[in-house]
DNA sequence: AAAAACCCTGTAGCCACTCCGGGGTCAAGA
DNA sequence: TCTTGACCCCGGAGTGGCTACAGGGTTTTT
């Protein structure tokens, strides 16, 4: 079975194929007379724990760990534990700030209908009244910058930038 | 206002705020006699614009394009909400395969419980099998890989891996 | 025989930082 | 006065997980 193959049949590009081999992943095949990879059905099988992996967005040092131990099937399956309820808390944690993310952003959204000059824009009056401090869940409230005249000075060369 | 007072004031690793001014997010401020940068309230407004839309995990190419639309008040805002609605989708896209995730990690964290050997461990004898094609909601069902003795062959030394 | 598809290596790019080394500048303390 | 320490400068490299060349060789199809 050459890179192409396996590749077509675990759905992974070639270039990531050996990309893992590279990095140590995958162990490397042996090579054929003309210098192509040749694969047997355990690399398939290890490729395709790989992507599962993946799938549930493991990062690859822990697949690795995780490959580690299937190679050794006496060691205490402790660490096997420990990396999912790790991993586990990760994907909770990133979970619940991407759903305030997504309100904030649906929020925001409703703030422009139609069109209109972006100096009356209410999507980037809120942006820029939030960035200064008020109604900002995402910055602690302490960022206060101006207290009147919220408006962005420009950065363009015609808008001037004053200093200090 | 030298560049580590912007820092603390915009809660901003001084190297990012010299890596933005890199990449012409944030315009160069003046030096003073000594080298060191100026900033003025200009820059730790645009700046907490910046961190503010960063809070909301837009790429920094659309927090540019964000800044030129504030630069330039007579446009229209169309983009800004075309910009907005593609960077909601994406995330929501996100936040629903995350919640999916979330599903299957606890799924497959339920598989262990107690100490025993790897060889016998429900989590990895899950993966295994799922990377196999059975059961498995992440890649589709057209992976199978092989039909009976779904173990892993080791990837280790003393392990064998014959080709072909 | 020619064209298309595949394979090889090695390098560089992506994102948004973060860290490092090797220096210069400036105030307060011993 | 000397020294410590906190700042600041710059350029370059490293992170993760790929992806995309460039510049060759080989195999398969037309
Ligand atoms: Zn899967
Ligand atoms: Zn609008
Ligand atoms: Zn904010
Ligand atoms: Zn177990």
């Amino acid at each position: 079975m050459r890179i192409g193959a396996l590749g077509q049949a675990t759905r992974v590009d070639p270039e990531t194929i050996r990309y893992y081999e590279r990095i140590g992943l995958l162990p490397a095949p042996v090579r054929r007379a003309n210098g192509y990879r040749a694969y047997g059905p355990a690399h398939l099988e290890r490729l395709a724990f790989i992507r599962h992996c993946r799938a549930l967005d493991m990062p690859l040092a822990d697949v690795q760990r995780l490959l580690h131990l299937l190679d050794h099937p006496l060691d205490d399956c402790q660490d096997v534990d420990r990396l999912i309820d790790t991993h586990l808390a990760h994907v909770q944690g990133k979970l619940q700030s991407l759903q305030a993310l997504a309100q904030q952003l649906e929020q925001l959204r409703g703030r422009c209908h139609g069109q209109h000059a972006t100096a009356e824009c209410g999507i980037l009056h809120e942006l820029v009244a939030a960035a200064q401090g008020e109604s900002c869940v995402c910055h602690g409230n302490s960022v206060q910058t101006s207290q009147k005249g919220r408006r962005l000075r420009g950065a363009c060369p015609e808008s001037g930038y004053e200093p200090e």
